[in-house]
DNA sequence: TGATATGATGTAACCGGTTACAGATAAAGG
DNA sequence: CCTTTATCTGTAACCGGTTACATCATATCA
């Protein structure tokens, strides 16, 4: 069943059909109600695919929301992970007729600035539950990127924190290292939880005890003290698994300051698989998170939930990589 | 920069750079050089949205593969589960266009079978990683349904297990009960082991030991050994959390045969959410898996894979749903 | 009452692909 | 040399929706 189809048993034309689907103003109570009652009777379902061709006759309207945290450091070192990601939205909607727009997500919105928006994504782990019953209520299109929140039903598009760091761990352990340290971000942010959790189950699987400090990042804090606490109270490790490239090149820094060789002392892995982590001396071994995928895949599945009607909400995982260099054996 | 642009600047027509586009044979050796150049140049990038409405002209052709085991549960009671999924697919399969056709995953295919084929669903617990090296290596499009391998980078579908117990978990925890036994299937089904890492992580987290023991559910192996040993070694716990529906009530048969009481002595809780375990006496507390959804997606996301270019793995996790009933406190 | 605004509906073009069918060209056969 | 056949290419319809624009009836106002 079809609107053509529909529009015939209706006798009426397919314009009519489409407002009636579409909630437009201007259709006579009768003739909806007729619509309305043939769309059901034929169990009418809309088909996702032609929904989504047609409307890119007109533009898509998207906020990306980001905290002030990360829009900083949005154009520095430490932020080429959100950088590339948005390049991925951006590829994404440029080849979709969507308009994009950055808003800073600490900025409180009136729902008058979200009167004309049809979607918005939530970018980086800053995003909480409170942010994403705002949206809710109103009943707007939204998708976390980089983020999950169990608690709350919304979409979310995340790397496997968990399987890339069992990975590492495990890849440790065949190079008989043992003395595994995980030097960790604020665990509140999802994607440093999911990493953390998927060391701490390798680790206590295999029968080791789980050892790992938290480092903030984004205050460029001295992480000397962190260490040398480390190494008075539990010595030299074997191998640091970070959670991400840019705290591995801090790990490694302050290593090399108290005179302990990389990868010969001690192996670094980091996560995320940045270009700046592979140009780094030494070249980090991380994981490899696929981010223009995820910026891309974000923006498609919002599209997708703007479009098609009753989309389940659903968690997609990226797969990460693997990557082999220099800073470890 | 759509096929028709595509055309004029290669100065044929749009049927050949839709031939070109897929592979066609009919096309003059000169003729694909100049459109493959064209495209390249311009940097085409095909609409999938576009793509897949026009390829509802033709029919598509999927296979679904189960295992043998899976197969034979499928009208019985315990294969509630995969017959909601297969309903599901068969759903969306009807409003697509798909033809789809049942195949036992032990059965040796040869290619020549499979040459029409367009995609491939295996479903449940039983798939590995051999039979997806199989398909990927005759670039078979393919999606996991109910199955999750971490070490293949392969599209699936699959209920997000951990949460699901963590929360169950964390439930009973409310209530004040601590003693806290979980009973799984084999842990080699990601299912399984999912959940399960989702009971120990919570257990402990909070500094309670995990105590669990393995059922197998296929063979209707008699549960009283199992039941009798934890009662011996354990003594009477205050909860038990089963792997799945079919599981727990299993075990509510198997403790009232000890004259154990439920929920009065015991809390128990099953997972899935199927229609029997609701009308199960008393009826099941447990957390819903949307099996329908889990059809209908794997589908879509398989379509989308057959019809896009480079689309990237996921894994796609449902939310489950708790729902407390007379099986527990 | 005639000019004009307003609301309801239909027609046809459009979104970006695929494909049935027709037509053109060249090689092969009688 | 003309007919047949195979190979290549183009035209137009189609997939299932949306929407700009035209049309017509009715309401409003000077």
């Amino acid at each position: 069943m079809n609107i053509r189809e529909i529009a015939k048993k209706a006798d009426v034309s397919i314009a009519t059909v489409s407002r009636v689907l579409n909630n437009s103003e201007n259709v006579s109570f009768v003739t909806r109600e007729k619509v309305l009652e043939t769309l059901k009777r034929y169990e009418f379902k809309m088909d996702p695919w032609a929904k989504r061709l047609a409307s890119k006759r007109t533009v898509t309207k998207v906020f990306i929301m980001i905290s002030k945290r990360i829009m900083k450091q949005l154009n520095s070192k430490t932020g080429e992970f959100y950088s590339k990601v948005m390049e991925g939205i951006k590829n994404n909607a440029k080849a979709n007729r969507t308009m994009i727009k950055t808003v800073e997500m600490e900025s409180n919105l009136d729902e008058d600035k979200l009167k004309n928006v049809n979607g918005v994504l939530l970018i980086g782990g800053d995003t909480t539950a409170e942010h994403v019953r705002f949206f809710k209520k109103i009943g707007m299109p939204l998708v976390l990127v980089d983020q999950y929140i169990p608690t709350v039903k919304v979409d979310c598009v995340v790397s496997n924190g968990y399987d890339g760091a069992s990975y590492a761990v495990k890849y440790l352990l065949s190079q008989h290292i043992r003395k595994i340290v995980h030097i960790h971000g604020f665990l509140n942010h999802f994607g440093f939880k999911d990493r953390y959790s998927g060391y701490v189950a390798v680790m206590e699987q295999i029968g080791l005890l789980p050892k790992s400090y938290e480092y903030n990042d984004d205050i460029m804090e001295d992480m000397k003290p962190l260490v040398d606490k480390m190494l008075n109270v539990y010595g030299v490790p074997g191998a640091i698994f970070a959670s991400n490239d840019s705290i591995a090149m801090k790990v490694i820094e302050t290593l090399e300051d108290f005179h302990i060789k990389i990868p010969e002392d001690v192996s670094v892995i980091g996560f995320d698989g940045t270009e700046v982590g592979k140009n780094f001396i030494p070249s980090l071994t991380t994981l490899k998170v696929p981010m223009r995928e995820m910026g891309s895949l974000a923006l498609k599945r919002l599209l997708d939930i703007v479009y098609d009607q009753d989309v389940y909400p659903v968690r997609i995982s990226l797969f990460t990589e693997f990557m082999k260099r220099g800073s470890s054996i």
